[in-house]
DNA sequence: TTTACTGCAAATTATTTGCATGGAA
DNA sequence: TTCCATGCAAATAATTTGCAGTAAA
């Protein structure tokens, strides 16, 4: 089980290490361990927590990398922009974004994922009606999660 | 026809004069003429858009009024955020947000409305199995429009 | 050695706010 | 007259960039 998700987390590191050479980068120890704990978390991230994240072990680190390490991150095709209409952008590893949606509760901010192939598909039948090529698609419901509706409903 | 738009804008403006005498607001003639042009226009605008369309009847209007007065149609209900992740928040009309969704395309811009009913079925039902309260849902599709797929096969 | 990477501070961009003044009620 | 609304300039907040020093190749 574990060894499947640390398999997976490498071949992505490879995919980013041939954009890598590609391009004529270098590896530094920030910049790997930034990206390792972005794939290893498999979530997404406020460019502010993943901050803070890696100044656990490099507290030196500046946002500067964080941001530049992120976009690095984005072009390759590993992290895809993903915001919430807080004012903060946020990335998410691409392979989720790309079959996940959200569910994002407008009282304490958590994000639920889901995912429904039924939508995946109506989604492609409206594009082929606009002779539209969809490269990404973005879906959120916002609201208020089970437990921030029970609190409501208490008052 | 064009009664039929004129009545629905001014029952929106009425929605509007209710909440405005419910805060205790005063009705300026420079807010009333962003207000009717936003309705009027009836699609979504970025603030910058809107700014110098009400320049040209009002030269000295500023940005503050503009974003506090989107801000006061966002509170009354009559618009609602929709940013589309190019850093600057956009406005549209609520009655439209409620059942439409975007395609966008990445290559010029251009945004297309489309409504999808099963669509809309299918997101209730994924609430319901998590017990959420949706309130807005959002969901675009972003990629190259049929125009910009056109040219971008011809190189 | 060469050239990319980093931190820092300064620059940019979008948005908000304090304050003195003008304008509805 | 009494407050609300406005413009302006200054303040914030998120993000980017120039530059001089540091570290991979």
């Amino acid at each position: 089980m574990k060894m499947k998700v640390k398999v997976k987390n490498k071949s992505r590191l490879d995919d980013f290490n041939k954009y890598k050479s590609h391009k004529g980068l270098k590896t530094s120890q920030k910049r790997l361990s930034i990206i390792e704990y972005f794939l290893k978390e498999d979530r997404h991230f406020s460019v502010e927590e993943l901050y803070y994240e890696v100044k656990k072990v490099y507290p030196k680190v500046s946002y500067s990398t964080v941001y530049r390490t992120l976009k690095l991150l984005a072009d390759s095709g590993l992290a895809r922009i993903c915001s919430f209409g807080d004012g903060t952008t946020r990335f998410e590893p691409a392979h989720k974004a790309e079959h996940h949606d959200h569910l994002v509760c407008q009282r304490c901010g958590t994000i639920i994922e889901f995912k429904s192939t039924e939508i995946e598909l109506l989604q492609k039948k409206i594009a082929q009606k606009h002779n539209f090529l969809v490269v990404l698609h973005k879906l959120e419901l916002y609201g208020l999660c089970a437990n921030c509706k029970k609190k409501a409903r208490r008052h």
